[in-house]
RNA sequence: AGAGAAAUGGCAGAGUGGUCGAAUGCACUGGUCUUGAAAACCAGCGUACCGUGAGGUACCGGGGGUUCGAAUCCCUCUUUCUCUGCCA
């Protein structure tokens, strides 16, 4: 969430930043938070003045006391009994105005870094460049959801035995080529810098809350009511959550972790013709990038974490292109986020393989993630900020790869993940 | 899963109703001394919020309660440790 010391310095500029995703309550939210806010500190003040006295009493009674002086000390008591109710009234009244600024601040989006243009939706994003040829198969090219039943390799029928629709069960060379891109891409991350980390794949409610899966966005994640935990709809929640709570010191950045894991989205109501196949499915497998960085750095992480996924898919021979989304086609928590978008010859479109942003301090102000500064004479503690992104996310990686490199041979395995998979084509 | 014990500042660790935001040691920062370092000595050293400021308030695992007053008493939750059980 935003920080309400932030709003309330540049009010003018929130709101107008907000602009930039069509958000029509902005204004509105802005408002009520700065006015929350006001009405939090009178508050504040008349408490802390109300339990300076009641301190002030309470210690004297029991100076009275050791004196030995009773009905004085009696008498006070009475005296702050008087006042213990408004104090109570107060206290309770500021813990409401605090729960209802979060509850307010957890309905304001991030802002849109100021390279982000405005737009309403996936329309108005950017196309920044194109990489690679678009390739052009034969005429009697199958898109993957026909090839993967040819080569028997993924099978959705089965799934939906065992679970339902949107979780595939891959078999053989299938499974194998799954195995061979999750590590061919945790290898390119370690050999970039990144740590590995093997996370939970449950999380409970603070994690969800850290990185702005919760509140309002449950419906997407897959929850174990018994025990109050949800499934991961990524790799980011965990990972990212390591650092809830942590002071960091500024040495330590950047802080740079990968991460494989199964990621779980219920994607309620998002069916349509164009998710078939490996699309859109309930269960799939990503391997994240996740840095934490110091603020003046985080763009500049921004761009170097957009060419590591830029070589990945180039090292795979895919063409993709460049999107860098609209305000209003971002993620809530996000200030600038990067699409990247492989061409799936056979369906003949573009496909979301990768998305890379950067949260500013969004995300780590629900963390409470900080660092302390190397200059000893500022002794305040700063958030920090907090990115990730996808590199990559395995179903339409694999899609286009059975797509594009299809022959009536077979299907060519991209030669980076040969010696991965152990073998070079899929027949 | 059952029984017991525990949770205090960066760490260790005192504190069982009132000058306790919290002893002491270590660590850390600054200084003295030294050619330099070590040692010794002196001083400082938590976080957040409110206040222009002086200053104030809250925080001793989380939440609630008793009391004029709670680190200290009560309830509850969580976590950790020990023993028993179970298990890859």
């Amino acid at each position: 969430m935003l920080q309400i010391a932030h709003i309330q310095a540049h009010k003018e500029e929130v709101i107008e930043a907000l602009q930039k995703r069509h958000f029509s309550k902005a204004t509105e939210l802005v408002e009520n938070a700065i006015s929350i806010d006001n009405e939090r500190k009178t508050t504040q003040s008349s408490l802390n003045e109300l339990q300076a006295g009641a301190n002030e009493v309470a210690k004297s009674i029991g100076v009275l006391m050791r004196q030995g002086k009773k009905e004085e000390a009696n008498q006070a008591k009475e005296k702050a009994a008087q006042n213990k109710q408004t104090i109570k009234n107060l206290e309770d009244k500021l813990k409401e105005l605090e729960s209802d600024l979060t509850n307010c601040l957890y309905e304001i989006p991030n802002t849109p870094y100021k390279d982000v243009v405005a737009g309403k939706g996936a329309d108005d994003n950017q196309i920044l460049e194109e990489w690679g040829a678009i390739p052009t198969l034969a005429d009697d090219a199958m898109p993957h959801w026909e090839l993967i039943k040819k080569y028997d390799i993924i099978d959705f029928e089965l799934g939906v035995k065992i679970t339902g629709a949107g979780f595939p069960v891959y078999k053989g060379k299938g499974a194998r080529l799954q195995r061979a891109l999750i590590n061919y891409f945790l290898d390119e991350a370690i050999a970039a810098g990144y740590n590995e980390v093997q996370p939970p794949i449950l999380i409970n409610e603070a994690s969800g809350y850290g990185t702005g899966q919760l509140p309002d966005k449950e419906g997407q994640m897959y929850e174990a009511t018994a025990d109050n935990l949800f499934l991961i709809p990524t790799a980011e929640v965990p990972i990212t959550n390591l650092y809830r709570d942590e002071i960091v010191k500024e040495s330590d950045f950047p802080i740079k972790m990968t991460g494989h894991t199964p990621c779980f989205r219920r994607e309620a109501g998002s069916w349509g013709a164009d998710v078939r196949g490996l699309n859109r499915l309930h269960q799939f497998d990503k391997v994240e990038l996740v840095a934490i960085e110091h603020p003046e750095k985080s763009y500049q992480r921004l761009e170097n974490m957009l060419s590591h996924v830029k070589g990945l898919l180039e090292a795979l021979e895919l063409p993709y292109r460049v999107l860098r989304l609209c305000g209003g086609d971002m993620g809530f928590t996000a200030a600038m986020t990067y699409d990247l978008e492989v061409y799936s010859a056979a369906q003949g479109r573009w496909l979301e393989v990768s998305s890379v942003s950067n949260f500013e301090t969004y995300q780590s102000n629900r963390l409470q993630l900080r660092y302390q500064s190397q200059d000893t004479s500022d002794k305040k503690k700063h958030l920090a900020h907090t990115l990730n992104g996808s590199a990559l996310a395995l179903p339409r990686i694999v899609a286009t790869i059975l797509e594009n490199n299809q022959t009536k041979d077979g299907i060519k395995i991209p030669k980076v993940l040969q010696d991965y998979c152990r073998f070079e084509q899929i027949d």
